[in-house]
RNA sequence: GGCCUCGUGGCGGAGUGGUUACGCAGAGGAUUGCAAAUCCUUGCAUCCCAGUUCGAUUCUGGGCGAGGCCUCCA
């Protein structure tokens, strides 16, 4: 069976051909840690972790090796450090404030059921391998120095815009790009900045300073993945500027053809059909979601839109998500050897489309098979565990003794009374009732579940 | 101005050169003290115009429309 995948340097869905079926590799750009991450960071992580695990289902656990940054240097941290912690020296209080934004990324990442990558490396460690890549395009004349900066020149590099498939005189056209008068092509880009003396910096040859954006991803996927690798991965907005640089940097540093074989960038997401922003207060974070929905739905939810497509984040489609799962775990009931479906795997591996798997994890559900269907499940991710079930022990009993005490009510036609108590259930405990006649005895036997 | 996506039922959302999946919502029924849940049945769609074709929702061209990127952004 093959995997094809869309990449975006061709425009099309190819066959995916890892360089080493042994040790196949993967780059997502990760967070940067200046403020808790969102819905739509979310996407990318999910997407991605879904393909990870594929891959390893294809080529094995061992052989795939997942990279995903944490870009822990940038002005926007440095601005935030100074806003929250104006008492402290900004280099602890960027320290306070990576450190806190990066572990809540982890903590929601992982409820959203994300495998941990292979490594998450540190822009801040890897400040040593970004002066060597900038060193050697200065020498070999791609970068030069002016006004304090290194700038990347996109003029010496002759297949500059590849993946964006942009050209540099249409770009003027636009009118939009800043002037820089020390700029010898308006496109060209930082590597590295001086910083001020109340400013984060490391030395270098160029004076102490701090990178740009866009060197640390070449870096750091060079470090750990090599001059070329088979997939790398990121949001749709990023292929111009942040990748097409990334590329410019690594082919112009290796001299190579590409830098990763195959590019994939997952859509936009709304909430509830606006352009997620500060301004509209539509601003969802993964935790704000998590407050009311279990990871499982969450990330379900995600994954009911091919990713490339753009997603209205609603509490309407949460709420299906919801039911759906729990429609599912209730016809599993316990599976000890759950197994992928060879057609839902097989969706998967046209180009990661989740929802023709889903569709096909509905019928397995109508047809029963509960092997197929929870080993689906899981190899989307989605555990059931965390789903409402049983609840705790003392609600459990005072449940237990106010539905006794309304089938006493029932049984005597205190219909009036029977309803109260059904009420009271419903608004104290946040439960539903079922009367379900067993079709053998005619014995009524009421069940109850948590609503959310 | 340039580049890129996308236009399918009330909503979400697949696939296919030849009776248009699936889910939600809707309708009817079974069941129920009434509900809820469940089960069964069921109505509803391929933006417009050309072209290719025996036949297009699917391919080609044009139009109209929506969105994204071109500046930090998943």
């Amino acid at each position: 069976m093959s995997l094809r995948l869309y990449n975006t340097l061709t425009r099309q869905k190819e066959e995916f051909v890892p360089i080493d079926a042994s040790n196949v590799r993967m780059y997502v750009c990760g967070p940067t840690v200046y403020d808790f991450a969102h819905i739509g960071n979310a996407r990318p992580v999910i997407v991605f972790d879904v393909l990870y695990r594929l891959l390893r289902h294809i080529y094995g656990e061992g052989h795939v090796k997942y990279v995903r940054n944490i870009t822990d240097v940038d002005d926007k941290i440095n601005e935030r450090a100074l806003r929250d912690f104006p008492e402290l020296p900004l280099n602890d209080a960027i320290a306070r404030v990576t450190a806190k934004t990066a572990d809540q990324f982890q903590a929601d990442v992982k409820a959203l059921g994300c495998l941990e990558p292979t490594v998450q490396p540190r822009a801040t460690d890897n400040i040593v391998g970004m002066i060597e890549m900038i060193s050697t395009l200065i020498t070999k004349g791609h970068a030069y120095v002016a006004a304090g900066e290194v700038l990347f020149g996109v003029d010496s590099m002759k297949d500059y815009g590849q993946l964006s498939n942009r050209k540099l005189k249409d770009q003027k056209a636009g009118a939009r790009v800043a002037v820089d008068a020390h700029k010898k092509n308006p496109a060209d880009f930082v590597l590295w900045k001086l910083s001020s003396a109340d400013e984060p910096g490391w030395e270098s040859p160029w004076g102490r300073g701090r990178p740009g954006w866009h060197i640390e991803c070449s870096a750091m996927s060079k470090r750990y993945l090599g001059e070329v690798f088979d997939i790398h991965g990121g949001g749709l907005d990023l292929i111009f500027p942040h990748h097409e640089n990334e590329i410019a940097q690594s082919r112009c540093v290796h001299g190579t053809d590409v830098m990763a074989n195959v590019w994939m960038h997952n859509g936009f997401l709304q909430v509830e059909g606006q352009k997620m922003s500060k301004s509209l207060g539509n601003f969802t974070t993964i935790a704000d979601v998590l407050k009311d929905w279990s990871g499982e739905v969450a990330r379900f939810n995600m994954l009911r839109t091919h990713y490339r497509q753009p997603i209205d984040w609603t509490v309407a489609s949460l709420e299906e998500s919801k039911n759906i799962l729990l429609d599912w775990r209730d016809r599993i009931g316990d599976v000890m050897t759950p197994r992928p479906d060879a057609e839902v795997v097989a969706a998967l591996s046209d180009d990661l489309n989740t929802h023709g798997a889903i569709t096909r994890m509905h019928i397995l559900a109508k047809n029963g098979s509960v092997v197929a269907l929870l080993g689906s499940l899981e190899l989307l991710g989605i555990g059931l565990a965390t789903l409402p079930r049983e609840q705790n022990v003392l609600v459990k009993k005072q449940v237990e003794e106010l539905i006794e005490a309304r089938n006493q009510a029932r049984n005597a036609k205190d219909w009036k009374r029977a309803d109260e108590i059904r009420e009271e259930i419903a608004s104290k405990y946040y439960v539903y009732l079922s009367d379900l006649k067993d079709p053998a005895t005619g014995v009524i036997k009421t069940t109850w579940e948590m609503r959310r």
